[in-house]
DNA sequence: CCAGGCTTGGAGG
DNA sequence: CCTCCAAGCCTGG
């Protein structure tokens, strides 16, 4: 079976999805949408509603490099919650300045959940736009995406 | 090899 | 409180 692609609307954004099962290979934000589906735990999240992007697994985590390791203990920051580039680097072995780059370059946002690492002092960053890691944590601390679709609500 | 990145802590005004 | 600066780590060009 060929990888899917598709994209589904988050606020003022669209998120667009290279994945196969629940192997996602690429996940970002654009300005505008394409045709296609995508995975339904990022459908539903995105709409706000009860999700688990934590069964979703992420081409990223694959292999030993640091950044991999580094995609693998963000992955565990539990939806609602937030670390720092310090608190991830620590749990590494490598610096803050290191994590920052991985975040920079997560080619899985939302399955690698870097809108959860934020800087010691603030927000910190978040490409293409901070609004967006603003908006993503502002959902979770609300807590309706959070936790497996049980419906209800 | 070198630039640059979603950092951080310390020095100094 | 705020600006400036260097240490430190990794990846892509």
């Amino acid at each position: 079976m060929a990888i899917l692609t598709g994209s589904c609307r988050f606020g003022l954004w669209y998120v667009h999805v290279a994945w196969q099962d629940d192997l996602i290979y690429r996940a970002r934000f654009a300005r505008e949408g394409i045709p296609g589906p995508v995975p339904g735990e990022i459908l539903r999240y995105c709409a706000g509603r009860s999700s688990d992007l934590a069964s979703l697994r992420s081409v990223a985590t694959e292999g030993d490099t640091t950044f991999a390791r580094i995609y693998r203990a963000v992955r565990e920051i539990p939806c609602g919650e937030t670390a720092t580039y310090g608190d991830i680097a620590l749990a590494v072995g490598t610096a803050p300045r290191a994590v920052g780059s991985a975040m920079a370059r997560n080619p899985t946002p939302l399955v690698i959940p870097c809108h959860r690492v934020v800087a010691k002092t603030g927000i910190g960053g978040f490409s293409p736009d901070v609004a967006i890691k603003e908006a993503l944590l502002d959902m979770e601390r609300r807590g309706k995406v959070c936790g497996a679709s049980e419906g209800r609500d």
